[in-house]
DNA sequence: TTCGATTTTAAACAATTGTTTAAAATAAGT
DNA sequence: ACTTATTTTAAACAATTGTTTAAAATCGAA
């Protein structure tokens, strides 16, 4: 099945796991290198630390989620298909990936250091004109008037919220995991129908 | 300053700040017992090991905002009020304490066994007939026709998540921490709108 | 005061941690 | 084939981990 890669992508992508699934502090090195089935001391010589290690992670799981936005935002439709598309591709993306979310912001929030953005992912974002388009939408009355900041945090916390708090509401409310999956389904149409309908009020509303 | 409590007492509280900020594994025990001056047998002396004393921080963190609900839920007051009380007392709650919905949701993805509602959080938030005065409400048409995980969801979504990704959004807007606590400020009015607008159409916007 | 229980401590425990060193195996170049 | 890099390993490293043990200190009641 699996394509010979290289040591180091190969490295890369159990440690990816690992620490997905357990955290930074929650694995060891030797866990990672036993998953691969190479000597712990080959982690240290491809990669200097582990903690450099788990930034590098982290950072190319950052880069995925803006990978995706800057993939929609930089096509030519409206800026309200934009979000219709943005929130369809992130909760297919999210299904498949649902510890991304926890993962980074439990990771960002143990590194000390607030060093992000050596990627430049607003410049990123900045290129696709997605805030001037979000402009003019604002000038010509077809969108809200909400400052992009707000925008982004509604995105984010109405599509990765819910994927994260799996645990935690099927603790509460006692339901299974096929259970949930089914709300899921159904919520993402709920978020996209109240999304669409706050920031674009006069729109009617799809099928 | 502080009162002279119990050894007990004073070890959860460290406990708690401690876990919170760092996580079960990114801690030792000796770090908490160091700041509370005591030795570090002592932790075993009064709880039985990390984890135990960790699972009791968690189920209280838990409680904290379940009882929060139960709090406004339990009101004599309409439902639609209630969902703004609440979007008010979470977001007032939440700025005192930002790191809890991370801990929470890091600390359940770290147990291996699920067991939580050992506390019967559905049970107390049954006994406040919450859910049944939401059933009226949709019957009679005041309210909007949602599941009510799918309405928990978008509670929790909007409220906990912005208070979780400060440091993803500042780092990626590089934002500094008081314009984006300005942003939290709007965001509550954006969050509480949307969702009243959302939940019950039919009403009159206050102003 | 004295005796027994409770609370607290110092010390040690075995296991595990991330990392380094030096030697071995493999690959590459001539 | 021979020599030099590169890749991989086994072993050891010092430090730290959660926990336990046994002795000391503190407290309460008689």
């Amino acid at each position: 099945m699996k394509k010979d890669l290289s040591t180091e992508q190969k490295i890369k992508d159990a440690a990816r796991k690992v620490f997905m699934s357990k955290g930074f502090s929650g694995c060891t090195t030797r866990e990672i290198a036993k998953s691969v089935g190479i000597n712990v001391a080959l982690l240290n010589y491809y990669f200097r630390s582990k903690g450099k290690l788990f930034e590098l992670i982290l950072e190319a799981a950052l880069s995925d989620f803006i990978d995706a936005m800057v993939d929609v935002f930089s096509r030519d439709i409206s800026i309200e298909d934009k979000t219709r598309m943005l929130i369809e591709k992130e909760f297919e993306f999210l299904r498949k990936h649902p510890e991304l979310p926890l993962f980074i912001h439990a990771g960002l929030n143990q590194e000390s250091d607030g060093e992000l953005d050596q990627s430049n992912f607003l410049g990123r974002l900045h290129e696709t004109g997605i805030f001037e388009q979000c402009e003019q939408a604002q000038q010509e009355g077809k969108m809200r008037k909400v400052n992009m900041i707000n925008v982004t945090l509604l995105f984010m916390s109405n599509c990765h919220f819910p994927i994260m708090s799996k645990k935690l509401v099927c603790g509460i409310y006692q339901l299974k995991d096929k259970d949930y999956d089914e709300r899921l389904t159904e919520h993402q149409k709920i978020v996209t129908e109240m999304l669409i309908h706050y920031l674009f009020p006069n729109t009617k509303q799809h099928a």
